[in-house]
DNA sequence: AAACCATACAACCGCGAATTT
DNA sequence: AAAATTCGCGGTTGTATGGTT
C-alpha cells in the first residue's frame, strides 16, 4: 500500500512546467472544462498530480490572468486589504481583477510586508501596542488561528478602506456601494464590510 | 571569472471544508 | 451516517536570476 503510493509519487513529474505540457493542460482544459483535475490530469498525459494542473491553470493559464508589477493603487489596495483580513490571500485577490492569491501572496511577502513593517516600526514610536491582527475577522476560517477575532481594533477602518476596490478601466477607485453591487454581491463576507459603515 | 548572497516568483505540501458515493 | 474523494487555502520550499565581492 505505502509502497505503491511510493511508486505513484516516483512516476509524478515535479517542477516547473515546459511550455509544451502547459500547451497540453491548457488544450485539455480547455476541451473538457475546469474541475475534476485528476480526471484532467489522466487524460492529458501528462506526469503530472491533479493539484498541480489546478495550480498551474489557476495561477498562470487561465484566461485574463494580468502578469506584470502591481500598480501604486494594487498595492495601496493590498496594503488596506491585509490590514482588514490578515492573510486571506484569496479574499484579497478577489479583488483585484486578473490577480491570483500565489501573486498577492508572493508579493506581499516580498514586497510589502517589509514597507507595512518599516510603516508600522515608524507608527510605533508615537503610539503604543500595534497588532500584526487583522482590524476585521470574517469568521469564515478561522482554524488558522492567525486571524483577529473581531472584536478588537474597530478603529478607523471605515476611513481608510473607504475604497476597498479600483477599476483599471475607468482608471479611478470604484466607491463601496458600486463595487459591492458588482463583484461581491454573494460574498457574504465582503457584504457585512461594505454594510457597515451604514451603520 | 567565479563564488556567494539576496530577491522574486513558481510550485509543492499539509490541512480542513465541501461534495460525492 | 460514514467513508472516500475532490477542492481550495495558506504556509513553506525550491529555483532562476541579478547583483556584489
Amino acid at each position: 500500500m505505502e509502497r505503491k503510493e511510493e511508486e505513484m509519487k516516483s512516476h509524478v513529474r515535479r517542477g516547473l512546467w515546459k511550455p509544451e505540457e502547459d500547451m497540453i493542460l491548457r488544450n485539455c482544459v480547455e476541451s473538457h472544462g475546469e474541475g475534476n483535475w485528476a480526471d484532467i490530469s489522466r487524460r492529458s498525459g501528462l506526469k503530472r498530480g491533479g493539484k498541480s494542473c489546478r495550480l498551474r491553470w489557476k495561477n498562470y493559464l487561465r484566461p485574463n490572468i494580468k502578469r506584470g508589477g502591481m500598480s501604486p493603487q494594487e498595492q495601496d489596495l493590498i496594503i488596506r486589504m491585509h490590514k482588514l483580513l490578515g492573510n486571506r490571500w484569496s479574499l484579497i485577490a478577489g479583488r483585484l481583477p486578473g490577480r491570483t492569491d500565489n501573486e498577492v501572496k508572493n508579493y506581499w511577502n516580498t514586497h510589502l510586508n517589509k514597507k507595512s513593517n518599516s510603516r508600522k516600526q515608524n507608527a510605533t514610536e508615537s503610539v503604543e501596542a500595534p497588532t500584526d491582527k487583522p482590524v476585521m475577522s470574517t469568521g469564515v476560517r478561522d482554524s488558522h488561528g492567525d486571524q483577529g477575532e473581531g472584536e478588537e481594533g474597530t478603529t478607523n477602518w471605515m476611513e481608510e478602506t473607504n475604497c476597498l476596490a479600483y477599476d483599471d478601466h475607468i482608471g479611478s477607485p470604484l466607491p463601496l456601494i458600486s463595487h459591492y453591487t458588482d463583484t461581491f454581491l454573494f460574498d457574504p463576507c465582503f457584504a457585512f464590510m461594505d454594510c457597515f459603515p451604514l451603520l
